[in-house]
DNA sequence: AGTTATTTGTACGTATGTATC
DNA sequence: TGATACATACGTACAAATAAC
């Protein structure tokens, strides 16, 4: 492993970043495992604790890592799968941003797709899909009314997807 | 000003974050506004600086303040103008986690809304409603097709929403 | 059950660089 | 030029959670 610049325009901890984020878009760790810690990565990089902390704190920020505390760092999921649960929790941005947001649920059921939603999502035939209204309120003010045609395939059942609203 | 609990259970940049947040929402700095430098948080608080910093870091992250190197760190807009933006940005998420999103908007138009849509989003009789269709892509692959209606108090004109659509 | 080692979390201090004024 | 403010980076110490013995 060839060592950080130290003399670099690029800052320390970002260079470190970009090593840690290469070993897990190389596969080189998965999903679950455990990275070094940050004494180890210390001496492997030859940078302060501080450093590399600030390096993982900055990946954990994006969600590539998480850390428990007392027992390591370790690669979250694939951004893919997180996204997936992204994308129908559009209120835990708002929550983030300290709206007290509140979606309800007006439908959810399993239908079969016209052939122009089904042409438009790209489904084969004898694909289903779920579709969900949704009022979406921030501070209990309801500002958007949405509807849904959500691929079967990307949630499981009904019940997944009505947990994955409840905390969304 | 009372001091930060130096012995509390709760960490001194959490308790200076919320003194922060505290003043911000009651209105003492406005929107702009220069907020104390890190030096003067120092003094004022009794902490160190990379303590202050930290606190800063955190509501920056959170959105609420922004820094300049050599000049400052300032009060963000308020939450809600940015959530606002933030609603039709499911994508910026996706971007941030690095999916190369893309929402190809089918349809957008001012439409009247129908009396059951009025009455969901809670419109007055004569405000009217913009109906966006968005195919939403991430990868090139549609994973969703989705049928908005916003009111049109939210955004000022289509053209404004389109633009919003596309940076989204 | 208790002790020790490991790992992350918090907090301090210091120094230097870079950008702005 | 100098003063101010944020950015980076080093070091240190102790606390808290976990794991192993």
């Amino acid at each position: 492993m060839e060592p950080l610049q130290h003399d670099s325009l690029i800052p320390l901890y970002h260079q470190l970043m970009e090593r840690l984020k290469v070993s897990i878009e190389k596969k080189q760790w998965s999903p679950g495992d455990k990275i070094p810690s940050e004494n180890q990565l210390m001496d492997q990089f030859g940078v302060s604790r501080n450093t590399a902390k600030k390096a993982i704190e900055e990946l954990v920020q994006v969600g590539i890592l998480y850390r428990i505390q007392g027992k390591g760092t370790f690669v979250a999921k694939p951004k893919l799968q997180q996204s997936l649960m992204g994308f129908y929790s559009f209120s835990k941005v708002l929550r983030e941003k300290g709206l007290n947001p509140k979606d309800i649920i007006l439908k959810i059921e399993e239908v079969k797709p016209t052939a122009k939603i089904r042409e438009a999502i790209q489904l084969r035939e004898d694909e289903h899909v779920i579709e969900m209204k949704r009022l979406r309120c921030a501070n209990n003010e309801p500002y958007l009314l949405e509807t849904s045609f959500i691929p079967k395939g990307v949630v499981s059942d009904k019940e997944q997807l009505k947990k994955v609203g409840d905390i969304s």
